[in-house]
DNA sequence: GCGCTTATTGGACCAAAGTCCAATGGTGGG
DNA sequence: CCCACCATTGGACTTTGGTCCAATAAGCGC
């Protein structure tokens, strides 16, 4: 798994399918990695590494429809992009898989190109995708390195509270505001408010305010 | 025009699918208004005043295919949403209008009910959006009442950068950087760095930084 | 109990920011 | 030519923030 060609997940339940898809993917170089059932691929993914990768999804599966695999992936931090392929979708299938964030959705019979180009933009999503998880996962773990109080005050922070509005707020000496406001500086290794409030954004992160 | 009913703009070649469309729509106590050709629609909504509506949009127009048109709406400022109605649509047309914003598609026939609830999602989305429009627009206006000067400095204040700095960095005293620095305050109603941060961030101007 | 973390506060001090005052020079329009 | 606007700077002063030093007290796990 240490190869630096994307991988290309590929679920159907059509071996002949499977085969010929994997075929096809491996000719453009990257790396397919097929299952015949979504509940394989499911076990699969929960434990894998994080990397660049996508998934090509067969609409029609015994067991589970391919929207609710959609939607099991969706619910994961760092769900791969998915491209659906289908014999005979209907439209209503269509736009719910394009709303609930599918790349495309290909009916067969599709142009070779037309899925290689999907394939290229899921991958090219899914680089972007752990690129901003990387970096608001790292935010996240300066905020949880915060203490309650450090996180309280730093939320009056970005507000844009002075040190005193702050330490009447919480019934503390402005002193102590200051002492707590240094540790989130350090915590959050920020070096102005500006960049603190920045950080906050990008991670979602409310700002008091009575 | 100054009715409180959302507007719902239908646009179809096809007289009698725009009565029975406008029909609906009436029942359902909105305000329809019918377009015969997408260009007589764009040139209404050119000067239209803003307010909460959609559009009922048929993907097959003589001239003008209804992804085209979808392509002028999403170019304007306050653009409705779209709901797509097409009675022999494909995938790849299907796929093309959610990607490019369409609320939804609804296939011919489709159920009274599917439109109705179509329609409240565009309308919902729009009312969203001129709300998020007003709002940013407000602080785009904030920063074009700023000089030029003033917008320089003020990147460089929402990177965080020490005034001092700032007067380095642009080749002036610092004490000229105050007094740009309060006048950027003023204009953009900004009580902190923390909310001027903020407002740029919303606004999507960026911050300096060599 | 001892050590660790956390929250709290004090004092002294410096750097930075904000706020008044006032002034000069350039530029463009009426 | 005068006016309005803008950029620029100076001085004096207050407020605020940041940084050292150090200390006390509560809670918690081994």
């Amino acid at each position: 798994m240490n190869d630096t060609t994307p991988t290309v997940f590929i679920v159907d339940d059509n071996h002949s399918v499977l085969r010929s898809l994997s075929r096809l993917v491996r000719q453009a170089a990257y790396t397919p990695v097929t299952f015949s059932s979504a509940d394989n691929f499911l076990d699969a993914i929960a434990h894998a590494p994080i990397q660049p990768a996508c998934l090509l999804l067969d609409l029609h599966l015994p067991g589970m429809n391919g929207l609710e695999v959609q939607k099991q992936i969706a619910a994961m931090p760092a769900a791969c992009p998915i491209v659906f392929i289908s014999g005979n979708a209907t439209i209503p299938a269509t736009v719910q898989a394009i709303k609930n964030g599918a790349v495309t959705f290909l009916a067969k019979p599709f142009d070779h190109d037309d899925l290689l180009q999907a394939i290229e933009e899921a991958l090219e999503k899914h680089r972007a995708q752990i690129k901003e998880l990387t970096q608001t996962g790292s935010i996240h773990e300066r905020i949880a390195s915060l203490t309650d109080r450090e996180r309280e005050v730093m939320a009056w922070v970005i507000s844009g509270s002075l040190n005193k509005q702050i330490a009447a707020e919480l019934g503390i000496v402005e002193k102590t505001v200051k002492v707590h406001r240094a540790r989130v500086m350090e915590k959050m290794q920020a070096a102005s408010v500006a960049e603190l409030v920045k950080l906050c954004v990008t991670a979602g992160f409310e700002s008091a305010k009575a």
